[in-house]
Order: C-alpha cells, then structure tokens, then sequence
DNA sequence: CCATTGCGTAACCTACGGTAGCGTAATATC
DNA sequence: GATATTACGCTACCGTAGGTTACGCAATGG
C-alpha cells in the first residue's frame, strides 16, 4: 500500500527522493522523537546511504525543519480554510472536524507536532508546535470576544483551552481501540466548547476551595 | 534559595545525594527532554562524579523513572484530595486549580509530564504520562455521566478534552508574560467546562460542514 | 565519449552510557 | 589512641552509536 513508485526502486529523481525523505522522517520523528531517531535509520529505510540526506537536507535538523513546516502548513490550510466562512458556531465545529480530520489523515505528521521541541538550544523555553496554533486563535478569539462583549484579555486562556482540548482528543482519538467518527467527536467537542463559551458567565468568580499547598 | 542542605557541600548523606540527583535531574529532564539529557551533565552539575548517578538509580532510565514517578504521584494526590469532596461543581474547579497549582509550584515536573515517552522502546506506542490521568478522569466521568444519564461512551472525549484543557493553559500559563492568578485561570476553565456539560445535548448532532479531503 | 546527476564506501570524531578499580573521610571496635 | 570497617566518591577507561564529511563510482543524456 505504500507507494510503488516507479518500475525501478534503484535511482530516484530529486524531488521523488526527497519526497520519500521527507515521509520516512515524518513517520520516525513521530514514533522516536527527534533525538531518538537516526540517520542511519532513515538511510536505511529509504534503501539509501546517509550522504543522501545529507545533500537533500543539510542534516537531520534540516529534515525535521521540512517535515514540520510541512505540516504546519498542512495543519493550518485546513482549519483556516475551515474558519474562513459560515456563523460562528459553524467556524467552532468546522475548526475541530479539520483538526480531526488532519490527525486521521496524518497521524504521524500529527505526532511530530505535538512532540517535543525541536533540537534548538537555546537558553530559554520555545513554545511547542500546537503553541502557534493556540496563539492564531487565540487572535481570532479576541475579534470575536470583543464583539461579544468578554473579557478580552481572557480569550487566550480559552484559546489554548480549546487548542489543547482538541489536540488531547486526538490524540486519545488516534491510539483509541473503538474510536467513533471525526464527526461524531467533533460535534461532542464543539457541542461542549460551544455550549461552554455561550453559556458563559461575564466574570466567573473562584469559588476557591482549600487550595493545596505543596506538602515539604 | 534552593536549600543549603549542611556545612559541607562536598560530601552528602545518600539520601541528600539522592534527593539533590533527583531535583537536577528533574530539571535537566525537563528542559531538553530525556534523550538530549547526559547523565555527565546531572552529576556535573551535582557536583559530583557519573558513577554516583548509576550507583543511587542504576542509570539515566532508573532515575528518569524515580522522577518521573514522584511527579505523578505528587499530581495525583492534589487531584485526588480535591475531588474527594464537595459539590460536582466544587470538585470540578477544585481539580483545575489543584492542577494548576501544581503547575505552578513545580513547573519542571510538569513539564517532564508533559514531555515525550520515557525510553521504553517497545514497538507500539506509549500513552505519554498526562495519559493516565486523562484515564482516571475518564473513570470519574463514566460514574457521573452514567447517573446523568448522558451517553456513557462519550465519557473518555470529555475526560480527555478537560485534561486536555487544563494541561495546555497550564502550559501557556507557565510561559505568558502576564499571567493572571492560579484561580482566576481556573475559574475560567472550571467555569468554560461545566457550562459546556451542563448545556451539553443528549446526543450532539453534526451541523456537517463540507469535510475536507486530503488534496493529493 | 564526456558531463551531469544520483549514490555508495569508508572513514572521522565527538559524545555518551556504563564499568572497573582505587582513594578518602567518617565511624565503629578494641 | 590505634585499627578495622563502612560510606561516599573519583579517575580512567571501554564500547558504541551517531552526525558529518571526503572522495570516488555508476548510470543517464547529449
């Protein structure tokens, strides 16, 4: 079922071989992580030696760049071209069900997103991958929290709330034994973000009960 | 400010050792994730020789493992404590913010929560540490929706929604520049969820949109 | 027949997990 | 107080894995 390119498996064109790269990647950076996985591995998987990735890529830290841009690309195409039109609670349920829709059709491509961070070292913390999606709509949010008369300044809280929301569905969604139909979990999501946020109170007040305090 | 354990910083009692191999290790883990962590690091920057690390933790998994188990357990129990009493609604924002809280006090183990799968290589997959307690939510969830009368099976999808919801503002909360106060956040949640369950429809129906199809 | 493209061989070198064996400080025992 | 015993720790090393590179060969197209 994978693709059976050409007649010969020998000797690739570029953008074949690139392509086929990119894909063996993506899939081991989703089940090793990024350090775990080798190129060697990789190499050997595309029945190719190592130099390969080397000229294609510049190195492993090249190809993940690509299969994760890839992917954000891909992941961000379908949920704006998701949001792009219809009432809003159309954009809610349609956001979730391109989301959902991504992990079903790319697993894998999937998993790199949500594993963790790339091989930058710098000094501090870089936001993970499903960050940047948090943080787009979290601007859509604004828009539509100001419209609507909410606090503002709380929109990113129920941005990543419901990015995260998604994003552990799915994957539960994807490694669930008896997992229903995208649709049918992207309307229990949607039904619960949409029925959350409607029903909203302006201002919620803690009821705070005992807050714990670290036991030494 | 993290403690001056005795007079001489040279030699500890094992279990100082331990307890300090434990804290860098948390640490170390949490900031470049298990595999891009050295063992030389751990114990250089405890101040002592490699051989100690494998001598108190047999190694880098034994450790990870001793970590790791900590977290959970420290998690657990402010979860479980919160929930142990109270109104559905009280239980409800009293988790969120036991959670938050924890994220708050002890932001590098949730981020090794957070992170990647310890280094079991079996073949399949892993449920990745916050897994589990999306699990345990899920069984609470099952009792309540049963004696709600809501659709049992649906149960897991919220569970894992509201974990989800929470580990991912927990995680942008850690990181946000101006991040409002434990309760406020979880307020918000607590508040986003239970209005979301309450007005949830028996049976969410799919206002489908067109699904989008993987273009090639 | 020659150039360009695609690729393999064979290393290099660093880093790391793990181990063997040897001190040295503190405590116990006589 | 001297000596044995234990607890704690270090230096040095091994094996290997993995990223990266230098160089040379085979196929393809003109």
């Amino acid at each position: 079922m994978p693709a059976a390119r050409t007649s010969k498996p020998g000797r690739l064109p570029a953008a074949a071989r690139r392509a086929q790269l990119v894909e063996i990647g993506r899939r081991l950076f989703a089940e090793r992580g990024y350090e775990a996985t080798s190129v060697e591995e990789i190499a050997e998987r595309a029945k190719v030696s190592k130099p390969i990735v080397y000229e294609h890529f510049g190195g492993k830290e090249g190809l993940y760049a690509v299969v994760v841009d890839r992917e954000i690309e891909h992941i961000a195409a379908s949920i704006e071209a998701a949001v792009s039109s219809g009432s809003p609670r159309e954009r809610l349920e349609g956001a979730a069900l391109a989301f959902l829709t991504y992990v079903e059709e790319r697993p894998d491509g999937f998993a790199v997103l949500l594993r963790d961070a790339p091989p930058t070292k710098r000094g501090g913390e870089m936001p993970a991958l499903m960050y940047d999606l948090a943080d787009r709509v979290g601007g859509i949010f604004s828009e539509l929290f100001r419209t609507a008369g909410y606090d503002e300044k709380a929109a990113p809280i129920y941005a990543h709330a419901l990015v995260g929301m998604v994003a552990f569905v799915g994957q539960w969604w994807t490694e669930a034994r008896k997992p229903p139909p995208a649709e049918v979990v992207a309307s229990h999501i949607a039904a619960l973000a949409w029925m959350g946020l409607r029903h909203l109170p302006k201002k919620p007040s803690p009821l705070v009960k005992t807050r714990r305090r670290a036991p030494a």
